[in-house]
DNA sequence: TTGACTCCCATAAAATCCCATGATAACCCA
DNA sequence: TGGGTTATCATGGGATTTTATGGGAGTCAA
C-alpha cells in the first residue's frame, strides 16, 4: 500500500527550493513519473499535492460531474489552471510558483503532510492548528470512523 | 488466525533502535511486508501500531465517509499525517520518530501489547497500570462478548 | 547581461547494513 | 528424562549509505 503518511519539516533554500521528503518521492515514483502536482487549496491556507493519481482521479471526478452541469466549466478552470506540473531534479528538490508560495504564506520552511491519496504543504505553525484542531474533530466522530479507531480501546478511557 | 498477542518489553538502545518482538514480526510479514505502520492513539499516551490490514482498513473507511472536502482534509489530515510507515531492518529494528516518543512518554523501555488486529507500544509502567484497569473492565463487560468467556478463568494471574 | 532554471559536487546528520555477542528457547538423542 | 547441541532472538557497535541542504558552474531566454 503506497500512500502519503507523516509529517517533515523542510527548508525553502535561498534559491526557493524544497527537498520533497524521499518517502513521498518513492510513492510518486511508483505511480509512475518523478515529479508533483501542485495547487492550491480550495479549503485552507495550504497546498495540496499529489502525484498522477490525484489528477487522473480529479479529471475522472470532473468529467462525471460535466454530464450534469455546465457551471463546472468554473471549476475546472480555478482548478485547473492553477495547477502545476513540477519535475524535481536528481537531489529530489522543486522550486515553487510563486502563486503557491503565496497562497501558503510560506516563508523559509513548508510542512510536508501526508493525507493517504495527496499530501499538502503548510507553513509550519499553520499545520499545527490545523492539525490539532483536526484531531479533536476525528476523536469526537470516531464511532463513525470505523472499528480500527474505537475497537481496540474498547474500554474508553476516561481521561 | 494470525493475530497480535501477549506482550514483551524491549529495550530502546542508545541510536534509537527497538526490536519488534519477532512474532509480531511473522504477523507482519504474513500481511504481505515487514514494517510497521504507527500513529498516536487517539485515547491513551501509547502509540498504536499494525500492519497493511490495519492501514487499508483505516483507508477503506475514510474513503466509504462521503464528507464536504474541508472534514475530509480534516479527517485524513487527523489519520495520516501522523502515522508513520516504519520497515524494519533485517535484525527486526525500527527507529522511532520522535514525535512518537514525546506522546507515549518513552525513555528506554517499551512494552509491546499485542490487541487482535492491531498492537500498541507503551512505556512499561503505563502500561501496567492501564492494563489493571482492563482487565477489571473486561470481567464487568464480560456478558458482551460472549458465551466463550471461560476464558476469564483460564486467563494466568499476573506475574 | 541578467535572472531563472538546471546539473553537479560537497557535507553533515541520520538511517540502515552488517557482523558479533550473550541469553534464552527449541531440539535431539542416548 | 536428562544433558548437551543448535537455533533463535534481542542487543551492541562499527561501517556504509541515504537524505536534506549549501553552493559553484553551465544553459537558455529575454
Amino acid at each position: 500500500m503506497k500512500i502519503f503518511l507523516s509529517n517533515t519539516e523542510n527548508k525553502i533554500d535561498s534559491k526557493g527550493r524544497v527537498s520533497i521528503p524521499s518517502q513521498f518521492r518513492s510513492v510518486l515514483e511508483y505511480q509512475g513519473f518523478a515529479g508533483v502536482y501542485l495547487y492550491p487549496s480550495f479549503t485552507s491556507q495550504s497546498i495540496d499535492g499529489g502525484g498522477q493519481n490525484l489528477i487522473k482521479q480529479i479529471s475522472e471526478s470532473v468529467e462525471r460531474m460535466q454530464l450534469f452541469a455546465e457551471e463546472t466549466d468554473a471549476l475546472t478552470t480555478a482548478l485547473f489552471s492553477e495547477t502545476y506540473q513540477l519535475n524535481y531534479d536528481q537531489d529530489g528538490r522543486i522550486s515553487l510558483p510563486e502563486n503557491l508560495i503565496e497562497h501558503a504564506n510560506l516563508k523559509d520552511k513548508v510542512t510536508f503532510a501526508g493525507l493517504g491519496q495527496k499530501f499538502q504543504m503548510w507553513q509550519p505553525s499553520a499545520f499545527q492548528d490545523f492539525k490539532n484542531k483536526a484531531r479533536i474533530k476525528a476523536l469526537e466522530n470516531r464511532d463513525l470512523i470505523g472499528p480500527s479507531l474505537s475497537f481496540a480501546n474498547s474500554q474508553k478511557e476516561e481521561e
